[in-house]
DNA sequence: TAATTGAGGACTATTCTAGTCCTATTTAAT
DNA sequence: ATTAAATAGGACTAGAATAGTCCTCAATTA
């Protein structure tokens, strides 16, 4: 089914309640009560956006997590890579070490496109997109296929 | 990572191999000594791809399998969606139900953008694309975010 | 009728994911 | 200073998903 992981769905929560007061601090336990999350997956969670520079920590008492820039800049690329690493269809596209299918991985270089396709689709949608109100454009194709031609 | 099972990227080798001499009938057998994956496991990956319209078999002494139409008319989202069920990155993208995230979800209108965004591109790569000499492309930019604006 | 080949499904083992918990560290308040 | 409130980091467990195998039945050809 091509899923994300259901970490980087509780993220993208996390992440859109943490978006609409931007410069708030907010306490693991606070998300975890308005989130519904359980607090240790909570917590777990936002060590990874901070590792990844999405979110930034201060400790201590009063300390918490503020997001580290704008709505508008965090890709929801940024968070799907804070969660699960790099984004690749195949491991191939990643390292392509003990990769014995000698015959057949020609293939490798188109699979990297349709990666290099959706990972651009995800860099160009931002936090700030997915908060905003849905809006249902009218038709929208994007032929990748183009590419090759 | 946001990937794709080991057995779709079997698949994509498979049918690369199948789509060089697209009319030639193929045993399950044949498939895995040129491939050099285990019999069982692409007799397994075969049968959905029947299933799935994507070959056509045949029974009995001389069968074997074939494409189903021609690699043009072949896509990269058909053969992943013989593997792996529908394409959608969230749960909540196929069925709503059991989703009790109240506060938060109003996400998901854009989120099945994004799913459709990923899903045209998918779409529109075919296994002719597969199996063609790479090309590089000079600049490809594809702005998700346009839906929004 | 025997040999060949796919269909369908059950089953197992291994890997991955989700989720929890413990201990150490940092900061603020008293 | 001391205590309380937070995060950091990592170990650990249980459950789910995946990969892979195998067995029996059905169809076709020679």
């Amino acid at each position: 089914m091509l899923r994300l992981s259901k970490l980087t769905d509780y993220a993208t929560v996390i992440l859109s309640f943490m978006a609409r007061e931007k410069a708030q601090v907010r306490a693991a336990m606070e998300i975890s009560t308005v989130t519904g999350i359980a607090l240790p997956t909570v917590s777990k969670i936002l060590k990874l956006l901070v590792n990844a520079d999405v979110l930034i920590s201060t400790r201590g008492a009063k300390g918490g997590y503020v997001l580290a820039r704008m709505p508008e800049e965090i890709s929801v690329a940024a968070v799907i890579s804070a969660l699960e690493g790099p984004i690749a269809l195949t491991e191939c596209s990643i390292s392509h070490q003990g990769c014995e299918q000698a015959s057949g991985c020609d293939i490798l270089g188109n699979w990297s496109l349709i990666n290099q396709t959706i990972h651009n689709a995800l860099e160009s949608v931002t936090l700030a997109d997915l908060i905003r109100p849905v809006v249902v454009p009218e038709e929208v194709l994007i032929p990748v296929s183009s590419l090759y031609r």
